[in-house]
DNA sequence: TCGCTTGCCGAAACCGGTTTCGTAACCGAA
DNA sequence: TTCGGTTACGAAACCGGTTTCGGCAAGCGA
């Protein structure tokens, strides 16, 4: 009669290990290793065999006993802004879900920390590193001049970045193509009979802010309209910033009857103006967007935006991050997509024009203007 | 020919390891391990000595390394539900950055995943534990009958629910007490006036909702004021399903004048549908909700809700849980806090009885009813 | 037949920690 | 002075893997 007791208190509880595996097949530990990992001093019999019976034992390598011999640990890092809460609040949620995706069909896993941005954010990176929670990281929102980039290539930390970098330098990448919906919602509106379009651009410390601009100014050249320097405001990246921008441009003396804004959130900030100055948003003034964030159909008339797929997105960078980990050429690693363009309410042929939205404005404004009442 | 990338560079390139600091004070590395960790065989000189030299020269132990052998790697594992996605996108980011900071501050990581639910989720988490990648988990959104709560308990693996749960199990759990927003929900809404309160209600899988539902009707018994089983519909998650089950409440044939939610989706729902019917929020219909998403502010007028500290949550639930894997008796750790009211326009005395409304809603009823158009 | 590769695998070292075990040195009591 | 019991630490085993090293046997050309 069997009267062991199960009570072993190992911390390898269960667990099925590489000896078990090599005990049960009569081999060296260092055999099963080898065989498990493609080495080529390994017969295929024998490589066959192990594979099989791993399978069948249901081993499965504890990255972190591999990890302290060859320093990786499968594992992606991605480190968030704190204080950009609100502006990644829409993607946050369909981005992770990408990423985690692909992270476990690789078995791979995701270490998530968020901090304060500047030096917090990159000592926070390098804890990770060092105590080898992640090998590699997704870096988000690149910025025109990124620290982040720059201190992963000085420690030689893989990385892949979510938007282009504007210098050569030799670097992975995935990106949505911005500028191609720039240009697009121009034509758009250059198509509904718009003449003053005006554009309302995200922070000048992006990369991407840059090259929208760029897509917007290629749209209206193409659709044979010029850019009024007086109509290109930068920097809004909230709903107040847009809203702010909105007021100035729309009380300017010689107003646009169509917007186009480089992000949803400043288009959003539009709404609150427009109220205030007694224009109709889709009819006295056509808006189109981009990001596609949900918002964009809670406001009415809902907000025409290019609509990004922050999960397929997700689930890209953690691809090209897990292919430069395993050595693939950075170089060879860089893959761009489209954001697709979700038609709402919100443009349309012009209904006045530029000097009968002056006129109606001009009656408006004499009331002080506060761009957002309320808890926001 | 073996094609595979090696890594040249010593795994430990740059670390300061253990064997570093005893070779410097020339003492076993043993003895420096025990002197960290507390052993009691250690004098207090060598203690101190020890630990001034480890902190000079910037040692950081390998949580990797110490996982072999204690099993246990500083790492929360935190899953979420690929297709609550909608639900969770207001609430995830700060959620995220209270665990995060909480962890990093205790040199604790985070590991995230996202799965389908059911067996997904459960073999995603076992996963996690085998692989070592996580010491214990925070499960959010408690549900009345939770199998990853007993998972986890069957699997021996420290957790913290976010939300009660209602059998006596020996689990730990910091909550919101969402039932006495509720209470008071229905009292502002009875001092305002109201005689007549509907509740809408969340998906009865989730243990909050039988919670709220009792601070509901303890609000409306301490009103002195009846609760009409007409008026009380539960399930309403989504902007949809909040739509829908006002549109049927207000159409019933003694519509009431007010309406308390369990959550801001379904409440955000109410502003479709009573355009729809041709109600006033705020004046013919007052509504207060529970969650304090940001969304509240984008609506008009805006939506009063009771809201919830996210971030503190997460913070909270990461501190719960550290302390439980670090042996805490569970039984002991469990918290509670209050949500706040965040008021906006959307309630206020009844501009209208019973009686006007269902006559106002008749006339309009005629057309057919679309609960919500468009891009959701 | 001999010597030399070459293929294949076992043995052992190693990674960076933790934990067990054994013992020298010190202590007070006999 | 001897003896038994602590105290405090070194040495070594161990965790679950990877990687190096070396050796045996088969294969090959001379």
């Amino acid at each position: 009669m069997d009267t062991r007791v199960q009570s072993t208190a190992k911390p390898s509880a269960g667990r099925v290990t590489i000896t078990d595996v090599a005990e049960a097949l009569g081999v060296a530990k260092g055999t099963v290793s080898r065989a498990l990992n493609d080495y080529p001093d390994i017969s295929d019999a024998t490589r066959q065999r192990i594979r099989r019976k791993a399978e069948l034992m249901g081993y499965r390598p504890l990255a972190q006993a591999q990890a302290i011999r060859t320093g990786r640990s499968r594992a992606i890092g991605l480190v968030l802004q704190t204080d950009l809460a609100g502006a990644q609040r829409p993607f946050l949620s369909d981005f992770l879900a990408g990423v985690s995706a692909t992270a476990s069909d690789a078995s791979w896993t995701l270490t998530v920390a968020m901090s304060a941005g500047g030096d917090e954010m990159l000592s926070t990176m390098e804890r990770l590193v060092h105590e080898r929670k992640a090998d590699g990281f997704i870096v988000p929102r690149t910025f025109a001049d990124d620290a982040r980039a720059e201190l992963l290539r000085r420690m030689n930390v893989p990385f892949v970045l979510y938007g282009r970098l504007t210098d050569i330098q030799n670097s992975a990448w995935f990106d949505i193509l911005g500028e191609e919906a720039m240009r697009k919602a121009a034509k758009r509106l250059a198509d509904h009979g718009h003449k003053r379009i005006a554009f309302v651009n995200g922070g000048a410390e992006y990369n991407f802010s840059h090259l929208r601009e760029d897509g917007f100014r290629l749209g209206m050249a193409q659709s044979g309209l010029e850019v009024d320097p007086a109509l290109v405001i930068g920097g809004a990246m909230t709903t107040e910033a847009g809203a702010d921008a909105v007021h100035r441009i729309m009380t300017s003396p010689n107003p646009p009857t169509a917007i186009v804004f480089a992000v949803d959130m400043a288009a959003l900030g539009a709404y609150a103006a427009a109220e205030q100055l007694g224009l109709q948003i889709g009819s006295d003034l056509s808006i189109i967007s981009y990001d596609g964030i949900p918002e964009c159909a809670w406001v009415r008339p809902q907000l025409t935006s290019f609509r990004v797929d922050s999960k397929m997105a997700g689930s890209k960078l953690a691809e090209l991050l897990i292919r430069h980990v395993r050595g693939e050429d950075p170089a060879t690693l860089r893959e761009s997509a489209e954001a697709t363009l979700w038609p709402g309410g919100s443009d349309g042929p012009p209904a006045r024009t530029s000097e009968e939205i002056a006129r109606l404005v001009a009656g408006k404004t004499l009331n002080s203007c506060e761009p957002m009442g309320g808890q926001a």
